[in-house]
DNA sequence: GTCAGTTAAAAAATCGATTATTATGTATAA
DNA sequence: TTATACATAATAATCGATTTTTTAACTGAC
């Protein structure tokens, strides 16, 4: 989707849109829930019409549901759909990965290190909050975004808001997430190196080990 | 998305989404055509209110572009973005289609069998209208139907949208149409002899050969 | 008790009007 | 001319109120 990134000015139609996706991704409602649309009026101090457009695109993107006449709700979370996201992951991220180290220039690498070393600040920190998330995001965005293909860096994005709905229902789990964090700068290493089948089983490792601590998440989340 | 089918109930905004859906593929706007909200107001007999949310899901579907404070515009098409959705429908249509081979079931023969019989009596005669264009994107559908993906169904139905735009820019070529119509069978038949490699291969053709369709198109288009 | 039918309350969808922003045109100064 | 400032028109975005539909609550017959 890309939307949400640079709206260069802001209507109250894209910040509302913006700020939901977050909440929804950081799980911030309920799975299944349904929403009061009067409630989020005033939470979120907006009209209805900007909210409401909001909504519209949100249903369209995939993080709500929308059902004529009976609103919009907090889609359900499932084993299936999550190892359908993960599928997805695998191959759309792996190949968008390849073709990212075949065709990456060296701004391009200059902006995976740029981009892993601000990571890094964050992973010491032991405290990842939302800005951790966002440069984390901003991390595995920039190692597929030389890819070349436009709708390819959109469907990950796009995975990318889903899976997040499974990992980060619940706290941080130390241990595995210092792998992952660490395999952050091997990626890094082989990108530069133009190793593409490295590059991608280690991708796979990562989205692997990752789908391990969603699932773990979801299925102590009860 | 999906989003599309079975509307059980509809609504003045879900309404006027597919009918904007069907236009906006079906190529009744300019490319790069700046949306008169006002215009299509008054064009397709509907409220402010519902258009505008129609308007968003189109924007977050991909079909529209929005820029905050200046409006809805026809996305602009271009020769590299042909080349990456036909590329993207090789991928993703490729691995669905054989996923759907492994996991499709008797019933799925079935439906296969009557899509492609309804493609056919429509194939017949010549004049391929809507109607032709609904059946040859259910058949489409049905083939990959069983892949046991949500998320890749719905990239690959935003992906024939997508491609629709620059397929239906001009008048059909009743040669090459042919062929793209035999294959459709050939398809069904290697389905059923559940030869996933020979059938991805045949998809493979069927959709390059689609392409090369679509690129003159864009190019007699001018 | 429970089920169908009815009514009241709540919520969703839509409308009509208002406000804010951008685009256009015109006059004036460099 | 060219550019700049300002006024005006056009359009986008938003608001507040109304209509429609659904959900919940209630009633009475079986």
């Amino acid at each position: 989707m890309n939307q949400h990134l640079q709206p260069v000015i802001s209507t109250a139609s894209s910040r509302i849109y913006e700020t939901l996706r977050r909440d929804l991704v950081g799980g911030r409602f309920a799975a299944g829930e349904k929403l009061a649309i009067n409630a989020l009026k005033e939470h979120y101090h907006v009209g209805l019409s900007p909210l409401r457009e909001a909504l519209n695109k949100l249903a369209a993107y995939g993080l709500l549901i929308q059902e004529n006449q009976r609103g919009f709700r907090v889609p359900t979370l499932s084993r299936s759909e999550l190892d359908d996201i993960a599928n997805m992951r695998l191959e759309l991220e792996g190949m968008a990965f390849e073709r990212a180290i075949q065709h990456g220039d060296d701004i391009w690498e200059a902006e995976l290190l740029a981009a892993a070393h601000r990571l890094k600040r964050a992973d010491l920190s032991l405290e990842k909050g939302e800005e951790w998330e966002v440069l984390h995001s901003q991390f595995h965005r920039t190692l597929v975004a030389p890819c070349g293909s436009v709708w390819l860096l959109r469907f990950i994005e796009q995975l990318h808001d889903q899976f997040d709905r499974y990992r980060r229902l619940g706290p941080k789990m130390p241990t595995v997430r210092q792998t992952l964090d660490e395999q952050h700068h091997e990626l890094v290493e082989l990108a530069l190196q133009r190793d593409s089948k490295a590059a991608r089983a280690l991708m796979d490792d990562h989205i692997h080990k990752s789908y391990q601590v969603a699932l773990k998440r979801y299925q102590e989340h009860a």
